[in-house]
DNA sequence: GCTATGACAAGGA
DNA sequence: CTCCTTGCCATAG
C-alpha cells in the first residue's frame, strides 16, 4: 500500500483505451522519475486482470517489452490491437500517434508538482 | 541497514 | 539494428 505502487496503479487505470503510455512517463506522473523500473514491478505485483489495463504500458521507444510467463508479449499485442492501437511486426508501437498525454486538470488531481509537469511536457512534448 | 533484483531510461559505440 | 554502461529506487530476503 505505499503511495508508489498505488499511483501507479491509478495512473495506468487513468489511460484512456486506444493510447500507451511509457514506463518512465508514469514514473515522471507518480513522482519518482528515476523508478521506470519499478512502474514494471508495481503493474506486475498488483495489477489487477481486467481492472488495471497494465498492457497500454511500453518502454520508452514504443517496444513491448514484458518479460513475464502470464502476461506475454503476444497477449499484450492482443490487448492493444483489439483497442485499435496498431502494433507493428516487431511489436513496435507509434508513440507519436498514440501516446496519451494527460490534461492539466488530470495531473493537478494527481496532486502532483508543478516542476513534474513541467518535465512531463519537455520530455514528451505535448 | 545491506545486498540483489528488475515488465526501464538515456546516451554512447 | 544490437549491445553496453550508468543511474535510480521500491521491494524482497
Amino acid at each position: 500500500m505505499s503511495k508508489f505502487t498505488d499511483g501507479v496503479i491509478n495512473i495506468v487505470k487513468l489511460v484512456p483505451k486506444g493510447k500507451v503510455v511509457s514506463y518512465g512517463q508514469v514514473a515522471v506522473m507518480v513522482g519518482s522519475p528515476r523508478s521506470a523500473l519499478q512502474v514494471g514491478w508495481a503493474l506486475h505485483i498488483k495489477g489487477e486482470e481486467g481492472i488495471t489495463p497494465w498492457w497500454r504500458v511500453v518502454n520508452k521507444d514504443g517496444y513491448i517489452s514484458t518479460k513475464c510467463e502470464e502476461h506475454t508479449k503476444n497477449i499484450q499485442k492482443e490487448h492493444l490491437l483489439k483497442e485499435g492501437v496498431e502494433v507493428g511486426k516487431n511489436l513496435k508501437i507509434d508513440m507519436k500517434k498514440f501516446r496519451w498525454f494527460p490534461k492539466y486538470s488530470t495531473l493537478k488531481n494527481l496532486e502532483l508538482d508543478e516542476k513534474y509537469i513541467y518535465l512531463l511536457s519537455e520530455k514528451y512534448k505535448i
